[in-house]
DNA sequence: TCTGGGGTCCTTGTGCGA
DNA sequence: TCTGTCGCACAAGGACCC
């Protein structure tokens, strides 16, 4: 039954009726529809190896202390008796476009944040579906009959607000029990801050650790807090953008559209290794697979990047340094990417030991092979008419069936797909390291 | 405890041309 | 010619999000 936060629960004229919905331990969730022998018991999806992390913990999980993000290992060391699985992302990513199927019958206007999570604008479909309400509870029914799946909805006047009342419709994990969400909270315009003021101030999107050590020395604990500081001493404390952020939302104020298309402003691909790389020539091979990565992504979605980006993290102390060069024509051949790159890799010390390497474009622009084919040709025939054979060859074969002879280790070819390593390495199958 | 991958956005410092 | 400064682009890092 939908909770309503305040006083009314009419939908007020000229206010926006924005939902989120949000899918409940959705990872560990979809994985249950194929193993109901595990339902009722923690379950963790994510990483397996030494350097995984948390992607999803059953609530039963949760009342040990298990959640997202969290190092595998400790997850483990909390919860020993719990399933661990790993993580399935092209099933997670197929049952995603069959959520987005039934939210995409109440408006054209949906906004997904990520695989299990969505915004949706209802403002122009009140008429035809009745009340916001009474579309999360529709929504709720859908999604649990056809899916089987369960999902909790935060209605609002905007984004933020919407989205926090997703997470007060939740059910919760105690280390005695698992209580059931109310399913659907309404935050009813004009009643805002009723809802705002007794959170934490780290529920404000944008509050992160750092500025919630220094919301704390300011002595704002509470979003009620915002109201007796004033702004100039948060502009001391933050930076004027994000004090004058942080206000707006502490007062309910986000005007942010629901945008059902947003363009990607960068693409990139990272990976972090089970044991540390130390040579020049290994992290080579490896900037090779990456570059492919990126670059066969880039030229699917018909751009280049003028900006590309090495990324690196060092095991002594998780220091992470980025190098990036930008050129005057837009890039999207892996050669090309990885001969800008590579001199930046020379130039880097490794042997403290490397634990992630990365490779990123951004500025995105139209390709370069859109805009003058025949001058490319003229000027690099053969990579062009290699990465156009190559492109072909895994549409129809898949993206490992041909890549870089560079990236081969010991004799075998392994591809960066996008995905495939979302939660760490796989568990250990390499010797140690030397 | 010991920290993934794929992103966005912001801040700060610096170099450069007008 | 030298110096200051302004705006801009870029590089690097950091915070944050899911």
């Amino acid at each position: 039954m939908a909770r309503i936060v305040t006083g009314h629960t009419g939908d007020v004229t000229g206010q926006r009726q924005i939902l989120h919905v949000d899918m409940d331990a959705f990872f560990v969730s979809v994985e249950l529809r194929r193993r109901p022998d595990l339902v009722g018991q923690p379950v963790v999806v994510g990483g397996t190896g030494n350097r995984g992390v948390v992607a999803a913990a059953s609530y039963e999980a949760r009342r040990f202390g298990v959640h997202s993000a969290m190092p595998s290992a400790l997850a483990k060391r909390r919860c020993p008796h719990a399933v661990f699985l790993p993580g399935d992302h092209s099933l997670y990513g197929e049952v995603s476009d069959q959520v987005r199927e039934i939210l995409d019958r109440y408006t054209p206007l949906v906004e997904p944040l990520s695989l299990d999570e969505a915004f949706l604008d209802v403002t122009g479909s009140l008429r035809l579906f009745g009340p916001a309400p009474q579309i999360a509870a529709s929504i709720r029914r859908a999604v649990a009959d056809e899916l089987s799946l369960a999902c909790s909805v935060g209605v609002a006047p905007n984004k933020f607000l919407a989205k926090l009342a997703s997470v007060e419709a939740k059910p919760r994990a105690t280390p005695s029990t698992v209580e059931p969400g109310p399913g659907v909270v309404v935050v009813v315009a004009g009643r805002e801050r009723d809802f705002l003021d007794p959170l934490p101030v780290q529920r404000l999107w944008g509050v992160g650790p750092v500025t919630l050590d220094k919301l704390h020395r300011i002595g704002i604990r509470r979003v009620a807090d915002f109201a007796a500081v004033d702004e100039a001493v948060m502009a001391t404390a933050l930076g004027q953008r994000q004090a004058t952020h942080l206000v707006a939302l502490a007062r309910g104020i986000d005007d942010r559209a629901v945008e059902p298309e947003r363009e990607a402003q960068s693409i990139s691909h990272e990976e972090t290794y089970s044991t540390n790389k130390y040579e020049h020539h290994e992290l080579h091979r490896e900037l090779v697979r990456l570059a492919d990565a990126v670059a066969t992504r880039l030229r699917a979605a018909g751009v280049g990047a003028r900006t590309l980006t090495l990324k690196l993290r060092f095991d002594t102390g998780f220091q992470t340094v980025t190098r990036s060069v930008t050129c005057p024509e837009a890039v999207e051949l892996a050669p090309e990417i990885v001969d800008l790159l590579a001199p930046l890799l020379e130039a880097i010390d490794p042997t403290p030991g490397v634990r992630l390497l990365g490779v990123g474009g951004s500025n995105l622009g139209p390709s370069t092979r859109q805009l003058s084919l025949d001058d490319l040709l003229e000027e690099r025939p053969d990579w062009v008419a290699t990465t156009e054979a190559l492109d072909r060859i895994r549409d129809r074969f898949g993206s490992a069936a041909i890549g870089p002879a560079s990236a081969l280790e010991s004799g075998r070819l392994r591809v960066v797909r996008r995905g495939e390593q979302q939660w760490g390495p796989d568990a250990e199958k390499r010797g140690a390291p030397r």
